[in-house]
DNA sequence: TTACTATATAGGTTTAGCTACTATTTTGTT
DNA sequence: AACAAAATAGTAGCTAAACCTATATAGTAA
């Protein structure tokens, strides 16, 4: 899995180019974040990076996940309420969140990967973002009721 | 304004369907809601209340906000981190959510007002809501930078 | 109307998620 | 090797939101 190792330098030229000092902590949770296909909350990623980093502080996993965010190496993915979750894939694609369970499912859908901004919007509003959101019952908690 | 005498009638049809009271306290948060334009949150829905109910609880206007949600009757804006939103119109609408000062502005879009859930999610899941969400600066918030 | 039962409320307590602060350490660069 | 800018650990603080329990109320049935 080269593609690891090439995201990583992506990341690092990424990081110099912003003047962020790369760092085993910030690399680590990079590398964590894009590995986890579970879009993972500050809680889950501080968990998995104990594993590694046995003295990491809560703080700067949630810092530099914020960080991350800014920089655009990764993003908040939206929803309803509950707690912020990450995403580290920045290709095009939208998620499903299952109100019951929290879980959230990419899925990628043509029309929906260019969605085109209405034009009285572009006159008044910077657009930084436009996702589609949905939101239900994921399978298995269809089959719990 | 009959208007709201009728959402008023369906609502407590609604809460009876539902097998809820309906309450004084019920009716006025709801009633506050949907006469909001902007989207409120707990804390702004419980300022507004209090000049009509000075001796509500803001846990009643939470846990009511709450149930609102959960019956169907309003539900939770979609977003990124943040305080949670309310929006108690359940007509087909999108939001665009300045970044910087918060506000959410409604749009209508004709091609995002009926959104096709990919057929092949539609197998797995439920779909209780499908929406547009943009976020970025408002005009306002552009010019102060 | 009155009495009864299920549900809702007020008020206080508690928790969770997140942010702020400061002393110390580390990175990247002269 | 030394220096300055920036990041980290650890603690402390804050805000939103959920929990708990005694009391009050709505809806129902006699």
């Amino acid at each position: 899995m080269d593609d690891i190792k090439e995201k990583l330098d992506i990341f690092h030229n990424h990081c110099k180019a912003k003047g962020l000092k790369v760092t085993p902590q910030r690399t680590e949770i990079y590398k964590t974040l894009i590995a986890s296909k579970e879009h993972p909350s500050a809680e889950m990623v501080y968990e998995k990076i104990r594993q590694t980093l046995p003295n990491v502080s809560f703080d700067t996993v949630n810092r530099t996940l914020n960080t991350l965010n800014d920089m655009g190496a990764a993003f908040i993915v939206e929803g309803c309420g509950d707690v912020r979750r990450f995403d580290g894939n920045m290709e095009n694609h939208q998620h499903f969140k299952c109100i019951n369970c929290k879980k959230i499912f990419d899925f990628s859908h043509k029309t929906f990967d260019n969605i085109s901004v209405p034009e009285n919007l572009l006159g008044d509003f910077k657009v930084l973002r436009a996702v589609v959101y949905i939101e239900g019952l994921c399978k298995s908690c269809q089959e719990k009721k």
